[in-house]
DNA sequence: CTGTTAGCGCTTTCAT
DNA sequence: ATGAAAGCGCTAACAG
């Protein structure tokens, strides 16, 4: 019934619980044949090491989190996906937390995480949060953590993001190109380091067209409802002929704010948008979408903070570690070859 | 710099660790000014519970493993979505685990939570997996387990589950209605239970078109590349004019499959699939899909976990709670008003 | 090579 | 109302 433990196992073989404890982990001072004796026993018992001893005893847990903001976003799904991947090579385990971009809601998962209860952390920043007293404890403990995608700037930790600037810059010649005169940057929150830096690169792009296309930025909030509202509305008055959205979320509402309108997409707007929607992109190549490599953003986080777990010791966590995987482009002429 | 401790507490204040322990639970013998004394010292020194050693003293761990199969499908993020949403609401942990539709690594996961790592357990069975010996250990050492979404049959334990059977039935009556004269089901894998009820939807309905609509049934894979070889073929030989894909991402492929074949989409086929893929359906009305109301499941699975949880002394976890959420089904015609 | 012992940090009897 | 002490299951020093 209940659960086999070590103990047992050194009394049913005559052995001492150290020994068996041992034995198990494959200590050089045990002889061949007793550890035979015990993994047979083991073995045959289905005895399983209970994990929250050993992680109270040895200090470490073998376990990291993931702090993100919010799932629904398929971006962090396959982010996830990558994390765990390299998690389970390395027999870690995951606890996954979700702040739903709530700032309180953040600071009460950094602060439970104080306790010891995870090796490491790895994190991407709920929207609101502009300061970031919350996260102090954690460098003062020492605990490891990396950010992904939504990066603390005023932190001196290690990151992993996508290359936003040079993406944006890109996205939105793409757009000059296929004839866009009149671009609305949808901005989710000036607070996340993606925004501004996807706003920089459009605005750079813009810069450089001098005076040929024309450019304007519609501040959005989180609330669907309400944003609906604002980009009908801006459609209706500015007539733009290209929507950058900075998310995926503001593309979709946008397509839905053309719907209403009669609008035809791309014919009268064409709409451009980070995404990790594959099959969304793969499904309507009306919308020309920018494909984030989620998940090995995820594998590339876990690495830099398995190195940093395995390098303990040397205390040079502090050097900031910047992964910029380079990100795909792909546009709706490719495909609908 | 460490994590400081009870010991601590109970030191500077000059108090008995047992004292201190008590009174931050909260303990009715502990009187009013030490409780205060000894919250005010907790806050100022930002004191945070050793998770592991309280694990291992009570026996509980106030964490929950989620097993799924995968998460690059869109409807698991939905699911982990709505049990987190639970489980923050009951101050619960919930730990993650991928088999990555491997029956392997999902003994191996199985395995590990035996050492009493987890309170209970909510998991998606894996595709292939036919055989449940690694699920008896659970069942013997009374780990409480909640199947979703992919439940087990031969276990006698609670599931919840959408109503796949009525969905197929319903889903079908529509291609037939919009014209469709020969369907093809793809199959994804037989032994799971999903598939089995939706392909039997699918025949009921068929059946009771009495002859009048032709039915195939193509038996597809796990691997996508092999798949699009299958449809693709399938698609030139039969020539179906309607495909109930059973899973998204068989949808997906024959989307695929029928750009290779200039096929158009669809007036030349219909595509028709399970999904949860809210924006793909939203972007493309070519495509009809039945959304399944995945964070409500999640919701759902948890809650009757927890349930279980907190009537564990009396033991009548073995009935079978069975939830079949309703499903929503959107129509193309819907979404294109 | 194996056994004895001392904790990890916390909860919980049992005393007082 | 508070303290002393035992112990959850495991690891790791220290003996031998």
């Amino acid at each position: 019934m209940s659960a086999i433990t070590i103990k047992m196992l050194a009394r049913e073989l005559n052995l001492a619980i150290s020994t068996v404890s041992r034995a198990l982990m494959d200590s050089y001072e045990i002889s061949a044949e007793t550890k035979e004796k015990v993994h047979a026993l083991a073995r045959q018992l289905n005895y399983q090491p209970n994990h929250y001893a050993s992680s109270l005893r040895r200090q470490r847990s073998k376990t990291i989190a993931v702090i993100i903001p919010e799932i629904s976003n398929n971006f962090f799904s396959h982010v996830i996906n990558g994390i765990e991947a390299i998690a389970q090579e390395k027999n870690y385990h995951v606890l996954i937390y979700f702040t739903h971009e709530n700032q309180q809601k953040e600071a009460e998962v950094i602060q439970h995480l104080l306790s010891g209860r995870v090796d490491g952390i790895l994190m991407s920043m709920a929207g609101n949060t502009s300061n970031i007293q919350h996260l102090h404890p954690i460098r003062e403990q020492g605990i490891p953590i990396v950010f992904f995608d939504r990066i603390c700037a005023d932190l001196d930790a290690p990151t992993v993001t996508t290359d936003d600037f040079d993406s944006s810059l890109l996205a939105t010649h793409h757009l000059m190109e296929v004839g866009c005169k009149k671009i609305a940057y949808l901005s989710i929150s000036p607070h996340l380091s993606i925004d501004c830096k996807r706003m920089q690169g459009f605005q750079q792009a813009i810069a450089t067209k001098n005076g040929n296309v024309a450019s304007l930025l519609l501040p959005c909030s989180t609330d669907p409802q309400r944003n609906q509202e604002l980009i009908t509305n801006m459609l209706a008055t500015e007539k733009p002929d290209g929507i950058f959205a900075s998310v995926e979320k503001l593309a979709i509402t946008s397509y839905h704010a053309c719907a209403s309108l009669g609008l035809a997409i791309p014919a009268d707007v064409k709409i451009l948008s980070f995404s990790n929607l594959e099959t969304a992109s793969l499904l309507n190549p009306a919308l020309t979408t920018i494909i984030q490599p989620a998940h090995d953003m995820g594998k590339s986080a876990a690495t830099v903070l398995f190195n940093m777990l395995e390098k303990r010791k040397t205390r040079n966590w502090e050097r900031n570690t910047v992964i910029r995987s380079s990100m795909i482009i792909r546009r709706s002429t490719q495909i609908a070859r």
